[in-house]
DNA sequence: CCGTTCTGAGAGCAATGCTCTCTTAGGAGA
DNA sequence: TCTCCTAAGAGAGCATTGCTCTCAGAACGG
């Protein structure tokens, strides 16, 4: 019932098994049916109570089992918030993507523009799952590479606007910064991987347009602007179309 | 033992009743001590465990008290968060205050360059304080009004350094940035208080930069720069440099 | 000196994560 | 179809947490 096709989807895969449907025995069916009401109810839990908030019992309870059973499925707490993690990453990757898509590819400084609304819409309509993707790591929890690569997934879309652009030859930073120090060099070649073809000088500054992004959304909706901001959207677009021309785009 | 006078207080003052130290009663007094006590100990919970190892009973363990008698002294653990979070606004504060103060009132690059790097130092001997402040907000906790206010005493720093150099005519920002909207025009404002006299395209400009900071500082200890930057801090000296240029900083 | 207030102790409650053991149901091979 | 083996859920239990009571003693102000 949760792959017919053209159906909303509540859920998130997040489980590998979860990927091939409709697996072998109908043990592991129902198995990967539960692990995916397992982290539909802890997602709809961290939504209203945030990441302290989430309790395996209470999950447990919610869907009428005892909560040993649930270890059955998750070994500990933090596995379940690794699961809801990699979801997230996917999820607000996916906003980036459709977000970036829904553009002319050539209109570069629309996609990143589009781009970067589509992380803050996300980030307010989910302000507790942003918070544990990109605010502090939850307390005494480590994140494994899993959440990492699952990371990348936005950061792709990012690159692939910046190379885009550059590509074309429509990306002219403006000539402020100094030259990037040289420890830099060796960095700016594993983030070309991202962003193929794009100069060390303009890596950089995408660094820091994209943590700028991050930082400013963080700010929004952890309070820091609280009595300060009074149209946040209005000055978040701002923001951002600045950095866009920090980065060289067109206006 | 605890107010031996030149020796080192490894203790930073929250309450407004700890001020003014020797107060009139010995009661009064054993119970700004102690409340001391609890905060410094419930901080160094928090530099190893977290904010979600901080515990209560642990901190009563540890003083030799029983638990219930913390509550004497703060509400709930929320109210000792706050405590705490409210000591670490200002020691961050006080790091920008000394670091912007150590260098000439006429050098707003040096002095720019300077806070940005006591904000990082500061991040990284204190990464769970820090994200205290500047990571999401914990679980279940809504900041009062105290953090709000002790957190503008670095911002004050900040704009200090920006009031100075548009003062001394020495701001001279890109022409890159779109106009901003109109409804910034009050937002603008407000900041001006404390950043006096600055026009509101550099108001925007500074907000911008500022979060860029944060954002950056944020990538870098909540791990999202893994396996990315091999010379953070070389990385982050370039980041700021160029959010400085940005600004309208001289080189 | 006496009554008020403040403070710590102790027991207790509800809830949590997690670990056991035990029983039952599902599935694979004969 | 029968037989085993494994997986899954139930249930009890442990240590821990935040927090609320009540109670006795100490400090304080008059």
């Amino acid at each position: 019932m949760f792959v017919k096709s053209g159906a909303l989807f509540s859920s998130r895969c997040s489980d590998m098994v979860l990927s091939m449907s409709s697996s072998r025995t109908a043990r592991e069916r129902v198995r990967a049916e539960l692990t995916r009401e397992i982290t539909d109810i802890a997602r709809s839990q961290l939504a209203t109570e945030g990441a302290g908030g989430l309790s395996l019992r209470a999950v447990a309870r919610e869907m009428g089992m005892v909560s040993s059973a649930i270890y059955r499925y998750f070994p500990s707490r933090d596995d379940l918030l690794t699961a809801l993690i990699v979801d997230g990453y996917n999820a607000v990757g996916e906003a980036m993507e459709s977000a970036d898509a829904a553009r002319p590819r050539e209109d570069h400084t629309g996609r990143w523009l589009a781009l970067c609304h589509a992380v803050r819409d996300w980030a307010l309509a989910h302000p507790h799952e942003y918070a544990l993707l990109y605010g502090s790591p939850v307390p005494g929890y480590q994140a494994p590479d899993d959440t990492i690569v699952a990371a990348v997934r936005g950061t792709l879309v990012y690159g692939r606007i910046v190379s885009d652009a550059h590509g074309a030859g429509s990306l002219t930073p403006p000539d402020i910064c100094p030259p990037s120090p040289a420890s830099f060099a060796e960095d700016a070649a594993r983030v070309r991987e991202i962003m193929p073809e794009v100069p060390d000088d303009v890596v950089a500054r995408a660094l820091i347009v994209w943590t700028g992004l991050f930082g400013w959304i963080n700010f929004e909706l952890f309070g820091q602007f609280k009595n300060t901001i009074l149209d946040p959207a209005a000055a978040f677009d701002h923001s951002v179309r600045c950095q866009a021309r920090f980065l060289g785009l067109p206006a």
